[in-house]
DNA sequence: TAGTGGTCTAGACCACTTG
DNA sequence: AAGTGGTCTAGACCACTAC
């Protein structure tokens, strides 16, 4: 029965299959728009994983046989297919080839199911702001923000749902020239949006994630018992110029939201 | 008050200086080793920014200038600094330039330090196996080994240690192919250094991280409160192949251990 | 207008794997 | 020996930003 097994598994490796890519990916290339081609072949190779055309395990064409088939050179096709190395669809070995990753989409769906029902995908999500003030930094919140402990910084704390359901407690403190961010907005929009509308354009943010023991406000805000676990967050997040945008520290409900990372080696 | 502090930044906001980089990146690049340019080049301009020779907020040379300085072309300039970008470490603007993220350093140490002080890079890890045994896949670990229910896997249970001090308890699940392996193994080594000694390449792990309340033995195995809270990863990891190496479900101590990423946008 | 990063090309040579 | 990905070059044109 083991020995079996064994067998049986290594059939699988060695049925590394070339694979043929489907027509699809070759038509309809559009050189003059504004979408980069790595980026159209790129994601023309995800969907054609995504949806079975690609099968999990196949090895596709070699980066120079793929790159004449669809009349582009080489460099533009080895970004695109590293582009899918990055998230973690493809593998590649110096040598052998690319391959399709396996497992990627059904266990992905069987493990979000619980968190993507109740978040923003499927429900609306809602926001109530518990407090909006200017308020003097601390020192976590100075050295956070780069500013000088005892700054005028603008606190808020807001409490997210989703269909109803209350998903998280979020502080945020930001420095002084957003101290002008209005209550109303973030009734309203995410402070991402609000952000986004005065031209701050967010491409770093640096989180840590832990848990701990609710506090009393906490778990009275969330609906969960007294003393039970939370989820925490902590990020600083910068702009495009390098500067802090915003220090948080949220809590989530553990039973209702978690965090997904793909770490690639090398 | 307010004002002022507004000039302040703007002020900030201007003094994006143009920064030479320092003669010691310009030395001794080797063009025959095994490493390659643009990481020789990476890790000289990291190493500058770490050691402050290149402050936060300053603009680098531009990728042309660079290019000729060091006797390269500019795509491997290019390389080196998107990595960095990748990394987090710098951000670049079209028509602007490239400029050090701001607060790189002393906030991350700040709130590292209880963390790292624990962790293996001060204190002894040690590990203590609580069982080892194959058992068959249930509909979870089957979806995520990709094996069909019922298959014959190992399971094994560990306490990682840190000085003494217990910090997590580690499920973990192998496909049959890895059943041989042994419990002294794992004591006296990293399921990863086992793995690798076997040939075994982790490329990509695919992880969630939670938060729920201590099981009775997490607690006591943990040597904290019944019911307290405990950071959770399950993870799926997937060797340079393409094939799910190991399922894990771990249960971390949340005073001791917390998780950092850092996201880079688009 | 000048300077920057973003994209793309058409080659070249190498290291590694398989047969 | 043949095929693969890994690295590197020397250009080119474009989009965007600042002055």
């Amino acid at each position: 029965m083991n020995k079996l097994e064994k067998n049986k598994n290594v059939k699988e490796i060695k049925l590394e299959a070339e694979y043929p890519l489907p027509r699809s990916l070759f038509l309809n290339i559009d050189r003059s728009g504004p979408i980069p081609l790595y980026h159209q072949v790129a994601s023309r190779i995800e969907a054609a994983i995504a949806d079975g055309s690609v099968p999990a395990g196949a090895r596709i064409d070699n980066e120079i046989a793929l790159g004449e088939r669809l009349g582009l050179s080489r460099p533009t096709i080895r970004r695109a297919i590293q582009d899918l190395v990055d998230k973690g669809i493809l593998v590649r070995r110096r040598g052998i080839g690319t391959q399709v990753v396996r497992g990627g989409v059904t266990r992905k769906l069987e493990l979000t199911s619980l968190y993507e029902d109740l978040s923003s995908a499927k429900r609306a999500p809602s926001t109530k702001v518990l407090a909006h003030a200017q308020t003097t930094a601390d020192e976590l919140v100075a050295t956070s923000l780069g500013v000088p402990v005892g700054s005028p910084v603008l606190h808020i704390r807001r409490l997210r749902l989703a269909g109803g359901v209350p998903l998280a407690v979020l502080d945020n403190y930001l420095p002084s020239e957003f101290i002008d961010i209005k209550r109303a907005d973030l009734e309203q929009f995410g402070l991402y949006q609000v952000l986004s509308s005065r031209g701050v354009d967010i491409r770093i943010a640096k989180q840590r994630i832990g848990a701990r023991t609710a506090t009393l406000e906490e778990s009275k805000k969330l609906g969960i018992d007294r003393k039970s676990a939370v989820l925490t967050m902590e990020r600083v997040a910068f702009d495009n110029k390098g500067h802090v945008v915003e220090f948080g520290q949220h809590a989530y409900r553990p039973d209702l939201y978690s965090f997904e990372v793909t770490l690639v080696g090398k």
